[in-house]
DNA sequence: CGAAGAATTGATTCCGGTCAACTCTGGTGG
DNA sequence: CCACCAGAGTTGACCGGAATCAATTCTTCG
């Protein structure tokens, strides 16, 4: 037993000691890869597809069981006592659904399909199973807590990019993540249909609609994406990332292309 | 076995259905409980008191042990590619050290003490027995996790409440949270003692050091508060609570008090 | 088709960041 | 002991980014 394998006694699988995080690509938590997938799907059943708007559960309902997506997105909405809904989850395909409610044992948001959805339900028993028989064999440091483990990291990051970056860098790294995750899934990451609308991009992201439909259009105006409507084409992968990464030279308004009315001066005396 | 029991199989203690959450007061990490505190604590080790500023580790640093604040507190900041700081938590007393390098198994912030802090460390071989022990008890479903899944939730809330919500609220739900935190340590939650700087307090919220400072002012000026230097007396938590909850009237600057300078208006011509 | 919701676009307002000057505090050394 | 200094905190003036309000237009879909 070398001091290296007692040092990482906590890890499961050393990924990298990166010592800085990019904040692109932080917008989603990170789902499973295909191992931890497979071991996941061993011990769980699928369940018939949801339809759009149909909700997996609601919030305050009581914990029954884990989701693992399997194909089609939902939306987690929680609503806070002045009645106003804060999306505080998209989940896409590998992603584990209801990590959140274990701690009290009830669900804290609604959570809906955005689109034909279906997931894979992890009963409790099984896990329990599960769960009981990794701990036996690796002291407790299971997929089940490295999955939550990096949620919550995800989570932190997250907070980071919403808190101090413009809009703008917002909604890049949110369809950067979008693009990753498609990639991941096998899909092509320039060209996706986005399944939720821009109201619930605004919403996730701190935005209000207006800004996120103008600064789609601004993106497109500089030649980085093209949208119709939800499907998005990216044409500057670079470019995108160069914004999100705040490593864009100023502001999107004065790169070039002429600025919006809106923002022109109003040419004021400087008295 | 119920049908009940048989749905809160991922409950530990079932702590209320409550269906909707306050945001005020969601700004810090759960502590641990009374009975999960005695647990940890059974199979940690106390370890030397760190000084003002010492690190506990650094990031990128390799996982070795998860550690327990006793008393003091302590930052996480991290770092990012732009060499920008931010402050990703408080610790307090009662809260867990390291969840978030669980995953990768690196820490992904540095974290250091803001005064004379002394914590509790646990060591991965005693946490491994633990866990192996509590996992054949009770089916993988011990207090670990629970811990990490509330913290999840915390980050969750975290980041509905510096997103959509104005400065005043952030700031209001912040000193809740701390003082809260204080009397659940058996301190005095009306009268306490700000261990982090304002501009802390300002990176972590995602505002400007001189936002926190004229806010503090308006809080005191309202008679919320009374703040000298970095000691804090909360003389209506009524008001401070009405206001974290977005429940106030109005904006805080039109609540009767003269507004500062910088709000009236500059009286230009309207061509 | 017609109605309801989604998305775009424009005009205006205002919150909070930035810059700048200043004060206050605590710590250090002559 | 006090002078000095650096960092923390306060205060003021100004400006810009994004919210808000408002008016259309474009999509769905019953």
């Amino acid at each position: 037993m070398t001091s290296q394998y007692k040092a990482s006694r906590f890890m499961a699988l050393p990924e990298r000691p990166t010592p800085a995080y990019r904040l692109s690509g932080m917008c989603l938590p990170a789902p499973l890869s295909v191992g931890e997938l497979e071991t996941f799907s061993a011990i769980s059943r699928q369940i018939s597809p949801l339809r759009k708007r149909q909700t997996l559960f609601a919030q305050g309902e009581a914990l029954k069981s884990l989701y693992i997506v399997r194909c089609g997105s939902l939306k987690q909405v929680y609503r806070d006592i002045t009645d106003e809904a804060h999306i505080t989850q998209f989940y896409l395909p590998g992603e584990v659904v209801g990590l959140d409610a274990i701690s009290t044992g009830f669900h804290p948001g609604t959570t809906q399909a955005l689109e034909t959805t279906s997931v894979c339900e992890i009963l409790p028993e099984a896990l329990e199973e599960f769960s009981r028989k990794e701990a036996a064999e690796k002291g407790g440091n299971g997929c089940f807590l490295r999955v939550m483990s990096r949620a919550l990291h995800q989570e932190r990051m997250m907070v980071r990019l919403l808190l101090n970056r413009t809009s703008d860098v917002r909604l890049a790294s949110f369809l950067l993540a979008l693009s990753t995750r498609f990639r991941q899934q096998g899909y092509s990451p320039f060209c996706f249909r986005l399944s939720m609308s821009r109201s619930d991009i605004g919403n996730y992201l701190g935005l209000a609609v207006e800004t996120v439909s103008r600064l789609l259009g601004r993106f497109q105006d500089l030649g980085l994406l093209t949208a119709k409507g939800r499907e998005i084409r990216v044409d500057d992968l670079d470019g995108l990332m160069a914004l999100a990464d705040g490593r864009a030279r100023q502001s999107i308004w004065h790169a070039g292309i002429v600025p919006p009315s809106s923002c022109r001066l109003a040419g004021m005396p400087a008295h």
